[in-house]
DNA sequence: CTGTTAGCGCTTTCAC
DNA sequence: GTGAAAGCGCTAACAG
């Protein structure tokens, strides 16, 4: 097990010192002979030398390596997040490290813990479904680490968030249904604690006033973020005889959920009734009839998140505290098509 | 912004030195004075102390970090597998770093030295699409590392290899169809390149042979992965004027691309024409007819890889190179159901 | 331009 | 039972 090389051997086979051998490698210092940087640069390369990046780290206290935390990556939404983001910062020179939360906000902590102690140079952070308790976040980020949150944040914490324009994107989506003709419209919710319910809850609300729809609290149903729960909403609905005019579910597995119970009774859609989806996934596409929904663009997101990310790091503390908004993208299908018209709305 | 409490630090508040310190929070050594330890305990406590991790792997070359790369995560299953193994490992006091090749040899050499320059106390892999050149990662085992390869895997690799049987299961898959009393059954495969294409498509010959079904090359169809690939290669198929009895498709993505092209065309599945997939996804239970698939069982996966890695952690080097196959499950459903005979195979 | 030295935070001999 | 000192690999003053 051949031992790894380091620069006191380099200084060693070149009798010279270490802190030559240090310059030599660093492209950063000029006083240093170009011709012993040359042979220090030759014997590093034929010795198979590569830096230590824990002794650096332990020294200048900065890692090049940026953590990511996330609640989950079953679904697809933050994994391909995860992905651009890594594409991004990749390119800066930066190193991602992901850890998962799994929806529980100890292991989330756990995580915080571990990313901060390994001297992360920033993090970039969605918070799990559970977690309230936001102060270890705060503290971190007042002891001078870089943050950003995406998804889903609290607006408690101190640092840019980059999240998705629900309400706008809601009120969109609501407004295409009630343009197709549809009423009776029933938005099942994700889970009401979540921030970006309430958002989506509020767009619904707004989209229906503007068009003088009357509306009853009744129409609002909340659900949780499967397949199963969406599909037990509706059959809990239709149990009741109540039977919507179209159903704006907040996610896609809702959506979808839901159905595949309108299907299983014998209900046509979109003829019957409509349905539209939010955080379009791939399934939208694969259910039929295929489902209308409000795409996320996670490049955008992405973009967003790395740029501030690298203000933050740069501009050392400066950050921007607040609340960036990224936009969608309506693609509407064949389950709420009753016209031709309405155009896709970018 | 507070300083990071150290080890010193505590010295100094208590009038005593940094190795009895250290002692003092190492439950390990016994030569301490219990009060002692105490007061250093309660100080530590108190000053909100934390160990740096950084500074101990430099001096331990220990991390009690496990890196894992795996070729993309946009898909579900590698996701799945790498959340077990995270509830797993944690729980052995490991945590666990993630990176994602994005299929790119390049990017998976970089993370490869990464994870190992930052002293990871092992690595579980599973190669990107492009991977033929092997020599570093066997070089980073004969340093002694422990390393633990699953699903994309090469022989040449002297680790531990975790993968599916996906001989057997191909085996299983065909001969379920046959059963079901299609013939001219065609198999559309992952690209050849991969040893799981080659392994599927033996199961698949494997099947044909027992039940003396005459076969040509012409039934093996070589496909990509995704929607798009599959649908476009029964699109071929059915230019050609050539109607399968059944399809079989290595991967479930391309098998539902196969099943919108049959629907298009207005061919009735499973009555005129049955589909199989490989490697289940949530997508089987959402497209219409629901696809028969193969299951493959990520916490069972999981489990051995984690079994495997830390065996070989311990042993210290004594791994089991070898393959360790992991068997799954057929899940019967609409898409290739004849005859309501046949009952799940597990 | 080069070398000596101290130090990042921690563990681990080895004296006392 | 405790503490002084060396060292993990590297960088950064500072002298020379």
């Amino acid at each position: 097990m051949e031992k790894h090389v380091t620069i006191k051997d380099i200084a060693k086979e070149l009798n010279t010192s270490v802190s030559t051998v240090s310059k030599a490698l660093n492209e950063k210092y000029f006083d240093i002979n170009p011709e012993t940087r040359q042979r220090v640069l030759k014997a590093a390369r034929e010795m198979g030398y590569r830096p230590n990046p824990i002794a650096r780290k332990l020294q200048q206290g900065r890692s090049y390596n940026i953590g990511v935390i996330v609640p989950e990556f079953l679904d697809t939404f933050f994994p391909e997040v995860i992905f651009n983001i890594q594409k991004r910062l990749i390119k800066e020179g930066y190193q991602v490290v992901v850890m998962s939360s799994d929806e529980s906000f100890e292991t989330e902590l756990e995580n915080l813990k571990t990313l901060e102690d390994n001297m992360v140079d920033g993090l970039i952070i969605s918070l799990t479904r559970e977690t309230k308790n936001i102060d270890y976040i705060n503290k971190i980020i007042d002891r001078g680490m870089p943050v950003v949150l995406f998804n889903r944040v609290n607006p408690s914490i101190r640092s840019p968030k980059v999240i998705f324009d629900d309400f706008k994107w809601s009120h969109f989506a609501t407004e295409h249904l009630i343009l197709q003709g549809y009423r009776n419209i029933y938005h099942f919710s994700l889970p009401y604690h979540l921030a970006m319910s309430q958002k989506r809850i509020q767009g619904f609300k707004s989209a229906l006033k503007k068009y003088r729809i009357p509306f009853t609290e009744e129409h609002i149903i909340e659900t949780g973020i499967s397949i199963e729960e969406g599909q037990e909403a509706m059959k809990r609905l239709l149990d009741r005889d109540i039977v919507p005019g179209a159903v704006f579910a907040a996610g896609d597995k809702v959506a979808i959920g839901a159905i595949k119970e309108l299907k299983r009774r014998g209900y046509k859609i979109p003829d019957q009734i409509g349905v539209m989806g939010f955080t379009e996934s791939a399934l939208a596409e694969i259910i039929e009839p295929n489902l209308t929904s409000v795409n996320q663009p996670t490049d955008k997101i992405a973009d967003k998140i790395v740029e501030l990310l690298l203000d933050s790091i740069n501009d050392n503390g400066k950050a921007k505290i607040g609340e960036f908004l990224i936009g969608g993208t309506l693609n509407v299908r064949e389950s709420s098509r009753v016209m031709a018209s309405d155009p896709k709305r970018t």
